[in-house]
DNA sequence: TCAGGGGTAGACCGACTTGTCTACATTTAG
DNA sequence: CTAAATGTAGACAAGTCGGTCTACCCCTGA
């Protein structure tokens, strides 16, 4: 494996797992097998590391959510795949993600408040593609073809609850199984259109 | 002022803005004008420190909270002082919670994810403690009363809007002004009673 | 008057931080 | 075969971290 993916791959797993503040430079390179030269050859500074962690996870996370809800033809089907989904990656059962410890961009930019750091950019940045992908399959869906305005609300709504189970989930350290029952999930859509 | 309350003052509007990290505690002395040997008298690390913030902040928002709900009779009327009072605090309207940031429990949650640390428990137990005054508020409503299941499931579903709802705002640096729109809220509720 | 509690300022400790640099080894290309 | 690029290991710099400790000050109550 080439190294720059190599040093990539370890820090974004510590990163997500322990925190960024919390993982050294070192500490990465111990476990990455890698000289810090290397290391400093690929990236000008921590922060430059942290970016390419940002960038592969935005990537990963926005396939494995595309995938989730390729065959889905109804916003009931998407809303229900997008928390079965969710709901798997909570339970540890998507290996693409790893052991769950949350939203990474969400705590990535606890550690970052200062809005026009180019760390919290690459955050919002990740959430707004997220929006815009729930927006896309909403779109292509029959029930809701040519009503921007629903669409865009139900978007909104998919991806306030989405941030927000995940939320729960990091801090209570237990999941939500509301957002999988069927009946009530019907019902929040069906309200929303 | 007591110097104690001083040291956690400083030290939790600090913690709240910045990320706890990020704050040494030499940061803390100099804003709250006080020596270390104090600090060190009062807390016999910064780990007691952050708790002492935690149980402040946790006082002081379920405070907030409480008031912000207190002639509600109705679940929509709770729901929409909830987002109302959220969408005030998000536009940095309240000055008992000071500049918005997201949410200090969470934010804190993702820099320590160990689950039994203490920190990580203080901000489980925070959570608990919302949950149980949206449940209880509601469960004192007319149109709640005696059912038991809807009204627990109205305040695990009210909860994780209002913690995606605050992550967003944190992350995107906008209000969402989704959830203050009665209609949409009446629908909400309806679909869930 | 004087003892003691609580305060201040800040030196100091050891461990850790990001990042630079030297000295050497290995791989790759012409 | 040789020369350049890329790797390694790790010492080192300069600074920060949490936390301890000394030395001194000031207020209060007996």
């Amino acid at each position: 494996m080439d190294k720059r993916t190599q040093i990539i791959n370890t820090a974004l797993s510590a990163f997500y797992l322990r925190g960024i503040h919390a993982v050294g430079i070192n500490e990465i390179l111990k476990e990455a097998g890698v000289a810090k030269k290397t290391l400093y050859n690929h990236f000008v500074s921590k922060d430059e590391l942290i970016c390419a962690c940002l960038e592969l996870r935005d990537q990963r996370f926005n396939q494995w959510l595309y995938e989730q809800l390729e065959n889905c033809n109804t916003p009931f089907e998407v809303a229900y795949a997008l928390f079965s989904a969710l709901s798997a990656w909570i339970d540890n059962k998507v290996s693409e993600l790893g052991p769950f410890n949350g939203c990474f961009f969400i705590n990535t930019a606890a550690e970052f408040p200062h809005s026009e750091h180019p760390i919290a950019m690459l955050c919002k940045a990740h959430k707004e593609s997220v929006l815009q992908l729930l927006f896309d399959k909403l779109s292509h869906t029959e029930q809701l073809k040519g009503q921007l305005e629903k669409t865009i609300q139900l978007a909104q709504l998919l991806m306030t609850l989405k941030e927000g189970m995940i939320c729960q989930a990091r801090v209570t350290h237990s999941s939500n199984t509301l957002l999988q029952d069927p009946v009530l999930l019907r019902q929040l859509i069906a309200s929303s259109i």
